[in-house]
RNA sequence: GCGCCCGUAGCUCAGGGGAUAGAGCGUUGGGUUGCGGACCCAAAGGCCGGAGGUUCGAAUCCUCCCGGGCGUACCA
């Protein structure tokens, strides 16, 4: 080993109540000198080494002590630090606290709400970050409430981190959800829309739900069928008496015979190998009956014993509502889609009138979902608008032979075009065969477009995890292509979000929207406040259960790590207790809460720090202390890493030992010159959480 | 098949190769004649999925295995 070669690492000392550094040095060393020692000694000859390992091992704990012993007593001698100790084979240095205390206590009241952020720009790097794409015509679920909260997080914290930020959204103002809701819409309710524009835009979302559900109904039917026949095996065996009865009632026998069948063997039933189409329609409500009697056993087993709700039944009667109203109209419907997405194509007038008004109804509502959750854009990108370049470069990958036409339809086989053995990227369609539009269409020409038309230097989407080879493909093209900045974009893949009962569902209908939870949210914040707060005015109280609401939703999409799935549990993320938001925004008003009752400003304890004596800190005071010095390294790690977990771990942390410090330390009734020592500790701490809280965008009010 | 991700306390999750692996919820028992009890303290609860490897040192890095999730040609 080289003398010298050694980078003498550092670390803060992991006990709390101590400011101080810690090195490992002496360890290190020892391990390399018990192997030399002993090998020249002879020791190890004709050891295995696992024999070795195990000799080094109880050799190397002792030695490192006697080094660190040895380092630690001619560091004392310089007289420089505090104190240094030799333990457990580190050297551990603490540090002057009272000189050390008011440099960061100067440090974060000068910088104030810049604290922890770096210069802005130091960075150089121009980030464009995409996220919050939401649909017109399409109600937004709590997956989406992941995606603007992380987007909006990240686009603060890189903006601290010294990159200068370009935050933008793409909205799909068009494609076969708007298309459905507008047939939809055209067919059934034109005309019955409420007043208010954004309440016009919720209301297309429930348009296009009932859309899916007249679409899908015989889809839904079928599967519904299909699941009762594998997973109840009481149901298999009756069908065959049920189905005996219907051939009774003359129903035509040869569709009577394929259900039998189909059932019995547990297949699937398809519709285009029927007869009569409609025989299902008659067949239904003997599938209630049977299982409806199911339910009914299963409810008299359940009084001695546990029991399975019976959700086929619920799902029957779901279906039943609309059973002979729908069932026979679903194919012409389907032809009416069709032809709906047709009149878009070919920019029918009137049709082209409408989407111009409804889009505008659920432009208005999501301006009030992104206004609410903080998330503002420097620019909009609409899938309708870039569907011509979308089409444009299509055309032009099909010409340079990258895209071939397969299937009647051009694709671009990447794997084949890259010239990899094994599958990797697979095909990607980048047209349908009609020529309409597909979403890889518009992101090949919109990513252009971002390096193009905006100068950044990297592109980032926010986007769910499902989309990973996806953007792998849309970056594989482009580099293809010859665009060379394509890999220059990052997909930040963040994880769905659940429910505690299963993977979110719209067709099951027990998605949570985004509507609900913030309403949830909000009703219980705001019976809370009036619970612990009744003498606030209103108006007040509605602006702090909306900070409180708001923040702890966020709190909740934030805390976790982008690759865990959130399964989002409506009551725990309604509790006000604990690891949460509201816990750090308790702490905050607290701290505001003394500073109130000390009548001193920041200026004022900055104006007098250098006459405060810190002479004698507590434990927890340090505690806290050392927490707030690490708010810039934390905020520099979260950006790098794009992961605003750490912020929200820093930030409830320090809250945790605020409440410590406030718990063991009286602050204004202390005697000087402690009471203004303390003083400069909770303003320090109060800017801290503040800037911490408004990096994920949530509010830190004084009372609450 | 192939690819990506996950597996840590009863549950939900933190954990930057370093000292005795930490929080919250839940359970049990405590705390204010103090600046807000949305708080605090204590107890119980862990072969960090398994097996190898690298290292003075592994929950962390590498390989394999097991279990689960997601993706894999005209959805977005």
């Amino acid at each position: 080993m080289e003398p010298g070669a050694r980078t003498i690492d550092l670390r803060p000392l992991p006990f709390e109540g101590t400011w101080g550094s810690a090195s490992t040095i002496a360890r290190m060393v020892a391990g390399e000198l018990v192997t030399q020692e002993l090998e020249s000694s002879g020791a190890l000859e004709g050891l295995s080494k696992k024999e070795t390992k195990r000799l080094v091992n109880e050799k190397v704990g002792d030695r490192a002590q006697e080094l660190a012993a040895t380092v630690a007593d001619s560091l004392r001698t310089t007289g420089r630090f505090t104190t240094v100790e030799a333990v457990n084979g580190y050297i551990n240095i603490s540090y002057d606290t009272s000189s050390m205390t008011a440099n960061l206590v100067r440090e974060v009241l000068t910088a104030d709400a810049t604290y922890g952020h770096a210069t802005p720009g130091s960075r150089r790097q121009k980030v464009m970050i995409e996220h919050s794409q939401l649909n017109t015509h399409k109600a937004a679920h709590v997956g989406h409430l992941r995606n603007i909260c992380l987007g909006v997080a990240v686009t603060n914290i890189s903006e601290a981190g010294g990159f200068t930020t370009m935050p933008v959204t793409y909205i799909g103002d068009i494609g076969r959800h708007v298309v459905r809701c507008l047939w939809c819409y055209s067919a059934f309710h034109e005309g019955e829309e409420p007043e208010g524009n954004a309440s016009r835009g919720r209301w297309l979302g429930e348009i296009y739900a009932e859309s899916v559900n007249r679409l899908n109904f015989r889809k839904d039917v079928l599967s519904v069928l299909h699941r009762v026949t594998q997973e109840d095996e009481a149901f298999v065996e009756a069908v065959d008496k049920m189905l005996k009865n219907l051939w009774r009632e003359q129903v035509e026998g040869e569709d009577v015979a394929y259900l039998l069948g189909r059932i019995t063997s547990q297949q699937e039933i398809k519709v285009e190998d029927l007869r009569d189409e409609n025989v299902l329609v008659t067949f239904w409500p003997i599938v209630g009956e049977q299982l409806r009697s199911e339910a009914e056993m299963a409810a008299v087993a359940a009084e001695d014993g546990a029991s399975a709700p019976n959700d086929h039944l619920a799902e029957w009667e779901q279906l039943n509502i609309h059973m002979a109203d729908w069932w026979p109209q679903v194919p012409t419907w389907i032809e009416q889609e069709h032809a709906t997405f047709q009149l878009w194509e070919k920019k029918d007038p009137a049709f082209v009138a409408l989407w111009e008004k409804t889009r505008g109804w659920s432009v208005d509502e999501l301006k009030e979902i992104f206004d609410e959750f903080g998330a503002h854009f420097d620019a909009w990108f609409w899938e309708s608008a870039i569907e011509d370049a979308g089409r444009q470069i299509v055309r032009e990958l099909l010409e340079r032979g990258i895209a071939e036409i397969s299937d009647g339809l051009p694709v671009v086989k990447i794997d084949e075009r890259l010239g990899l053995e094994k599958e990797t990227y697979h095909t990607l369609p980048i047209l349908r065969s009609d020529g309409t539009t597909l979403y890889s269409t518009k992101d090949l020409a919109l990513t252009q477009e971002k390096f193009e038309e905006y100068g950044v230097d990297q592109s980032i989407w926010v986007v769910d995890v499902r989309q990973s080879l996806y953007f792998d493909q849309i970056t594989k093209i482009l580099e293809l292509y010859g665009f060379e900045q394509a890999a220059n974009s990052l997909h930040l893949s963040y994880e769905f979000v659940t429910l505690p009962t299963g993977v979110i569902s719209s067709r099951k209908g027990n998605a949570p929207m985004l509507e609900d939870v913030r309403n949830a949210m909000l009703e219980r914040a705001r019976a809370v406040i009036q619970e612990k707060n009744p003498s606030l005015p209103a108006e007040q109280q509605q602006q702090i259960a909306q900070d409180i609401a708001i923040g702890a939703i966020k709190y909740v999409m934030l805390a976790r790590d982008g690759n865990k799935v959130i399964v989002f549990d409506p009551d725990e993320a309604l509790s006000f207790d604990g690891h949460a938001a509201p816990y750090i925004q308790y702490a905050h008003a607290r701290a505001c809460r003394i500073l109130e009752h000390a009548g001193v400003t920041d200026g004022a304890i900055l104006g007098m720090i250098d006459s405060i004596e810190f002479g004698q800190l507590q434990p927890e005071e340090l505690s806290l202390l050392q927490q707030i010095a690490e708010f810039p390294g934390i905020v520099q790690r979260a950006a790098d890493e794009h992961r605003p977990l750490h912020i929200t771990n820093y930030v409830y942390e320090l809250a945790r030992r605020f409440n410590d410090f406030y718990h063991a330390c009286p602050v204004l009734q202390s005697e000087e010159p402690v009471r203004s020592a303390r003083l400069a500790l909770v303003t320090t701490t109060r800017t801290t959480l503040r800037n911490g809280l408004a990096l994920l965008g949530i509010a830190a009010p004084r009372q609450m």
